[in-house]
DNA sequence: GACTGTGAAGCCATTCACAGCT
DNA sequence: AGCTGTGAATGGCTTCACAGTC
C-alpha cells in the first residue's frame, strides 16, 4: 500500500484550514485559492499545496478549491466525519473547564463522562455530563465506545490513570499533566502541557531583549 | 554576537528536562548523565547533549552533569529564575481554570489579575485574583509590570483583546482561542488550540487502522 | 492569466561516531 | 572505562520554480 509518512506539522496545519474553511464557508465564498488560505492562517501558498497533496488532489487548476468540498475532505482525512465519545480523568479545576469547553462538542468530541476518586464529587454533574469513581472506567468505555480518554489530573496519578485508561480499552490519550508518561504501542498519546508554552515566551522574550540592538 | 538559532524543539524540551531534573533532584540524586536523562524523559542521549551544548558546558566528561547545577543553569536559560507577573483574560470556564491552576505559580507565572466584560463577574475573586473589566487592563499592566498575558475568550473576541493588550504594553500572549491572530513585530505570541491535540489523535486513529497488517 | 500539483533544491533538526577529558 | 562535546552525515520538512490545466 502506498502511505507516504505525513508530517505531524501537515496535520496541525489541516486542522487550522479546517477551522478557516468553515470561517469563509460561513460568509458564502464558494471558491478560494491556495494564496487566500495562507494569507488566512498565516503560512506560505506552498505550503498549503502540498500539505493538500499527500491527501490527494482537490482544486481545479486556474481556479482554485471549492471551500465546502475541500473543508468535507479534510474533516475526512481528521477522522471528523463522525463522533468520538470522550472521557475526562480528574474533575478538578481543569477537568471541570474541560467538560464545559465548546469547542470540543462543536468538532464532534462529545464527552460523555467524567471520572474522579473524590467521594464528594462522585454522582454530580457538570454541564450535564456525571461524575463517577474510577470503578466504573471499563464499563463505561465499553458501553459508550470510548476512544479516547484526556487526563486532567495531579502529575503523580497520571501514569496510573494512564494504565488504567489503557486497561479499559481506550485507544487514544490525551495528556495534559506535566509528566512523561507510558503507553503501549497502538495507543496514541499526545501531551498537552500549559506551562511549557508560557517558558518558550519567557525564553523568547529573554533573547529578544538580548538581540534588541539590530 | 554569536548567536546560533536555537530550534524551538530544543526549548520545549528544556522545559521538560527541566521538570524532570526538579523530580530527580528531589530523590537526592546528584550527579546524572546524558542517557539517564534521555531514558527519563523518553529521547535520545545525543539529543539531550546537543540541546545542551547551544547553551555551554554544563557537564563533566567521564562523568556527567550535576543535578542541582543543570536545573538551575536550564531554568536561568529559560527564563525562569525570576518571577513572571501574568494576567488572563477571560473569566469564563477556561479562564477560570487557568487562573486556579497550580503548575503556572510552581514555575514563576503568578496571575496577578483577570478581565472580562461581564458585569456579574466583575469585583469577583477567583482563587484570590480579583476580576476586573477591561477598562482597568492598561493600569494594571503598568502597576504590576505585566509582560505576559493569556487570552482565553472566545474565538470571535480574540483579536480585539489581543490589541487591547498590545497597547497595554504586553510584550508576550498566550492565545487559547482557535482562532488565527495577528500581533505587531516584537510581542511574542504563541496558540494553544485544545481541540488541534484531540484531532491529531483522531487522524491518527485512522491511519493506525489502514496500516494493521503488518 | 490564473492557479494547482509536483519534482528538485534548499534548509533545518536529529543522529552518528569519535576525539577529548576525568 | 565512562561520558561529554561536536563536526559530519543523515533524514525530513519547506520553499522554489515550473509544467500542466482551466
Amino acid at each position: 500500500m502506498k502511505t507516504l509518512k505525513i508530517p505531524e506539522a501537515t496535520i496541525i496545519r489541516l486542522s487550522v484550514y479546517s477551522r478557516y474553511l468553515s470561517q469563509v464557508d460561513q460568509k458564502g465564498v464558494v471558491t478560494i485559492s491556495s494564496g487566500e488560505i495562507a494569507e488566512g492562517v498565516g503560512v506560505s501558498p506552498a505550503q498549503v499545496r502540498k500539505d493538500l497533496a499527500y491527501f490527494g488532489e482537490f482544486g481545479t487548476r486556474g481556479v482554485g478549491y471549492n471551500v465546502k468540498d475541500l473543508h468535507r475532505h479534510i474533516m475526512k482525512i481528521l477522522g471528523l466525519n463522525s463522533e468520538w465519545p470522550t472521557i475526562v480523568v480528574g474533575a478538578g479545576n481543569l477537568g471541570t473547564a474541560l467538560c464545559m469547553y465548546r469547542g470540543f462538542r462543536e468538532r464532534g468530541f462529545q464527552i460523555v463522562a467524567v471520572f474522579d476518586n473524590d467521594p464528594a464529587k462522585i454522582g454530580e454533574n457538570i454541564n450535564e455530563v456525571t461524575v463517577y469513581g474510577l470503578d466504573k472506567l471499563a464499563e463505561i468505555v465499553e458501553k459508550e465506545d470510548v476512544k479516547i480518554g484526556i487526563i486532567a489530573v495531579p502529575a503523580d496519578y497520571a501514569q496510573e490513570v494512564a494504565n488504567q485508561l489503557v486497561d479499559a480499552g481506550v485507544n487514544a490519550i490525551l495528556n495534559f499533566a506535566p509528566k512523561v508518561i507510558n503507553v503501549p504501542d497502538g495507543v496514541e498519546l499526545r501531551n498537552v502541557d500549559l506551562t511549557v508554552n508560557l517558558e518558550i515566551l519567557t525564553f523568547n522574550l529573554g533573547t529578544q531583549k538580548r538581540n534588541s540592538q539590530p
